[in-house]
RNA sequence: GCCGAGAUGGCGGAAUUGGUAGACGCGUCGGACUCAAAAUCCGAUUCUAGCAAUAGAGUGGGGGUUCGAUUCCCCCUUUCGGCACCA
């Protein structure tokens, strides 16, 4: 007896889940919260894609158990709907965006549900919905007000192909170095001036920083994302020019403790002070040097770290502290926007320094040395040992000499403590239709002004959502405009003094709707708030999070601002918004490479719910390793799952209403237990094996009580919910016209188990002789040492290995192990 | 260069606080059923030697701690991912 008509049951049950709400999160229940969350995809082309699934089945069956073991589970999914892909199938097609969305939802809803995935469907939300990114131009208009967006000219990324500016975050180096877009992995950037919105994002790199030790993160995304934030404490100081104007040049170093050491300094050839330094002596050397830099590319200035270039400008700057003259060179390593764009250089304690000084003939002087008295190598760069060479400083440790250094600098008045950070604003707009106008207007005299305040409800509501208009045409142009400025009507506007102001025709990038979709999943039909207050009090944090790898420094990072940001308005009740992360694994090819279409080896997974089932699949999923690691396909191992499946449906037929005997009872306890622990501690891996060894003991009974079979199908549940309601609903003898949210296996309690039955009273334990396995015997639990000691020093197998030898240390660790050590 | 995670049979992967390494599955081999094949079922399967009992080796490599190490410590090799002239 098997079951193959799978896809007619799938069907019938994702329905009746739905219409019977099975998987409903209620608000304020006296259960135990679980908010369980998982990155909503992004509707594109027909159907799901396997990366889906290896995305949402463990956490559906932490869901299922969760709820099955009496929590309040709250699993919600929507559509992250604004952005590229969308908006590229509408150019293709000539169809709307709106209606190219519209059509992808309802796919993905479809495959979802029949894939058995138990979402609360009552909290569906998408990113596109007026309803919805009202609150996201609300929000934008909060940062806004508090000063965190601006507008701002400066150099930004450009991506040509994709016509539209990108953050740094969305700029990635491809396989050869080659700096492109992280949307398509391929189109290549380039700088551009440009006037665009940024958030600004370094004003929370501490608070972002220190969230980091509130959440339970992997480590890796933790040490990513301060890494990305680059926070460095340092000194600047100011170097008085020789010339008769004494100019100041301001320096950041983290090492003024090497200051003694300076043998030169350095500005980038984009500082403010190049001409003027520069002397009549110098000047046609320092004209062709810039000339060159300004050719190469910043992806060429990047990656050509090997040889150091640079010119001498002809000035000379005053050490402060010893009053040395150093000459002031100009070199396109030192990068005008970090730090303060000048730098002194160290040649002895800095690697990069030393090359440069080499390279230039600069003086090399000395003035750490290591603390135990062993030869090195110049240049040392590590911090540890203390100063020579440094006048009064000499003989200090490096911690003396560098708070002593920097009180003597601010005392004096050149030098001051400066917290330097690599992360950058946040920018924020994007030259494409799809996505949220940003609500302002442009007025004529150059002042912008918000249409609305985000305090006064009455005047928001009349004017949010800011609806995104149609326009004739969304193709996106290479002179930086976006395709929203093409509708006159929309963008001439009042401001509210009456005079006439043209609308911001930017729109948001697409990062901006998923920054805060968790808080809409709590409360997503409100029309008063973005939230109730209430409401996030009893679901916030999100328990759990799973995604994806990639997005470590993008939508993990701005949403966490984001958040954190609305938590230092009163918005939000908790500092952070996800207490626990985990990242998903990447799923291979059968061959062992990366998927894509080129290589033919991509699998699709409606092929193969077609094929084996969804709930065949699902346990595969979950059976192929752990959900962090990167796993090969094996479709082996899908049909083993799917002959699990079969052998479920055989042994249904030896349900009775005698009782199991006691070796199947102890192994259902066994099972019971183990596949609990696991899931709970995300092991779905080894969960499943539990299972095929219960069925494989299973096959050999007669027949099987149905106390073991109910609390079976309950464990099988959040793995394979189909077969299981539908061998739940045999057993009950339920007609499916009758069916009720009561009678599904999927809100019954998770089984208990007896835990006397899962403890074996007689034990197989080894018997080393020095540590090498001899023998192995059977003892009962707990049992006497003494007797141990009998039972296993007469083995034949032990005693061959002891024979003549004295007996120096008998070690028995109770219940485990015997080592009888010999001389 | 820096940061993070890894390295266990032919393959995916298992192994509470250190305590019988290789669970479970795939694949392979042998057998049953069949005219035959598929499907299914039974058995074997870390490697080396041996007909076998058995012995030796074995969790990337080398040391160390321990009665005992895949697990803890030190050094090294290597794979994957990320960052990278950030002063």
């Amino acid at each position: 007896m098997k079951h193959r008509d799978f896809k007619q049951m799938q069907r019938k049950w994702a329905q009746a889940w739905r219409e019977h709400k099975v998987y409903a999160a209620e608000d304020f229940s006296k259960k135990p919260k679980k908010y369980i969350l998982a990155e909503f995809p992004y509707p594109s082309g027909k159907s799901l894609h396997v990366g889906h699934m290896m995305r949402y089945t463990l956490p559906d069956v932490l869901a299922r158990k969760m709820r099955m073991s009496g929590y309040n589970v709250l699993f919600p999914i929507g559509w992250d709907a604004f952005g590229l892909p969308a908006e590229n199938a509408a150019i293709k097609t000539n169809v709307h965006p709106a209606q190219i969305v519209k059509e992808a939802t309802d796919a993905y809803r479809r495959v979802l549900a029949e894939a058995g995935y138990g979402f609360d469907w009552e909290r569906e939300i998408n990113t596109t919905d007026p309803e919805y990114y009202k609150w996201t131009q609300w929000f934008f208009l909060k940062f806004y007000e508090h000063g965190l967006a601006e507008l701002k000219e400066e150099p930004v990324w450009w991506c040509e192909s994709l016509k539209t500016v990108l953050a740094n975050e969305e700029v990635i180096k491809d396989a050869n170095g080659n700096l492109v877009a992280e949307r398509d992995g391929k189109s290549p950037v380039e700088r551009r001036m440009l006037k665009q919105w940024v958030l600004k994002m370094p004003l929370y790199a501490d608070k972002l920083l220190e969230g980091l030790n509130k959440v339970d993160f992997p480590e890796s995304v933790k040490a990513a994302q301060i890494n990305w934030i680059g926070r460095s404490e340092g000194v600047e100081i100011y170097f008085t020019v020789d010339n008769p104007e004494k100019d100041k040049i301001k320096i950041f170093t983290t090492r003024i403790d090497t200051i003694y050491g300076a043998t030169c300094l350095i500005i980038a050839p984009e500082h403010q002070l190049v001409t003027k330094l520069t002397t009549q002596e110098y000047k046609i050397q320092v004209e062709e040097y810039l000339a060159k830099t300004q050719q190469r590319t910043e992806f060429e200035r990047l990656a050509d770290t090997k040889e150091k270039t640079g010119v001498f400008t002809g000035s000379y700057a005053i050490n402060p502290f010893n009053q040395k003259k150093v000459p002031i060179w100009i070199s396109d390593f030192v990068l005008m926007n970090y730090g303060t764009g000048a730098i002194m250089v160290v040649p002895a304690h800095d690697a990069r320094d030393y090359e440069f000084a080499k390279k230039f003939n600069i003086e090399v002087i000395q003035v750490i040395k290591p603390n135990e008295p062993i030869e090195i190598q110049l240049p040392y760069t590590q911090k540890s040992g203390y100063l020579i060479n440094s006048e009064e400083y000499s003989n200090l440790t490096i911690e003396e000499a560098t708070n002593q250094l920097i009180t003597k600098a601010e005392r004096e008045g050149f030098g001051a403590k400066k917290v330097y950070y690599k992360i950058r604003d946040w920018l924020f707009s994007r030259q494409r239709y799809w996505g949220e106008p940003i609500p302002l207007i442009h007025k004529a005299n150059g002042e912008v002004e918000a249409i609305c305040s985000t305090e006064n409800p009455d005047e928001y509501n009349k004017v949010l959502p800011l609806l995104l208009p149609d326009v004739p045409d969304y193709t996106p142009s290479s002179d930086a405009t976006s395709p929203l400025a093409k509708n006159t009507e929309w963008v001439n506007t009042v401001a509210k003094d009456g005079t006439p102001a043209k609308r911001e025709t930017n729109t948001m990038p697409n990062w901006a709707g998923s920054c805060w979709y968790y808080l809409r999943y709590i409360d997503p039909h409100n029309s008063q708030t973005f939230a109730d207050m209430e409401k996030m009090k009893y679901w916030l944090p999100v328990d759990m999070y799973f995604g994806g790898a990639e997005h470590t420094y993008l939508h993990l990072l701005y949403s966490r601002f984001w958040h954190r940001f609305l938590f230092d308005l009163g918005l939000v009740p908790t500092e952070e918004p996800y207490a626990w992360r985990m990242n998903g694994g990447i799923l291979l090819g059968p061959d062992g490479e990366k998927m894509s279409k080129s290589r033919g080896n991509v699998i699709n997974p409606d092929e193969k719910i077609e094929i084996y089932g969804a709930d065949a699949l699902r346990l595969y999923i979950n059976f192929m390793g752990p959900y962090d690691a990167t796993i090969v396909w094996q479709e082996g191992g899908l049909k083993a799952c799917r002959k699990l499946i079969d052998d479920i449906y055989i042994l249904s037929s030896k349900v009775s209403d005698k009782e199991s005997s006691r070796p199947l009872k102890v192994a259902y306890n066994k099972m019971v237990k183990n596949v609990g622990d696991m899931i709970d501690n995300l092991k779905t891996n080894t969960a499943v094996s539990e299972i095929m060894i219960f069925v494989n003991i299973a096959q050999k009974e007669e027949y099987i009580g149905k106390d073991e079979w109910s609390g079976f199908l309950k464990v099988i549940a959040p793995f394979a919910p189909f077969i299981a309601e539908e061998l739940w609903q045999t057993l009950h003898n339920y007609r499916f016209e009758e069916f009720t949210k009561d009678k599904s296996i999927h809100v019954q309690p998770w089984p208990d188990y007896d835990p006397a039955m899962v403890i074996d009273q007689t034990i197989t334990i080894g018997v080393q002789v020095n540590g090498k396995l001899r023998a192995t015997v059977e003892i009962e639990r707990d049992e006497a040492e003494s007797s141990v000691r009998e039972k296993t020093l007469n083995l034949p197998a032990v005693q061959k290995w002891i024979k003549d030898k004295q007996i120096e240390n008998f070690i028995y660790v109770k219940n485990k192990i015997v080592n009888i050590v010999v001389k």
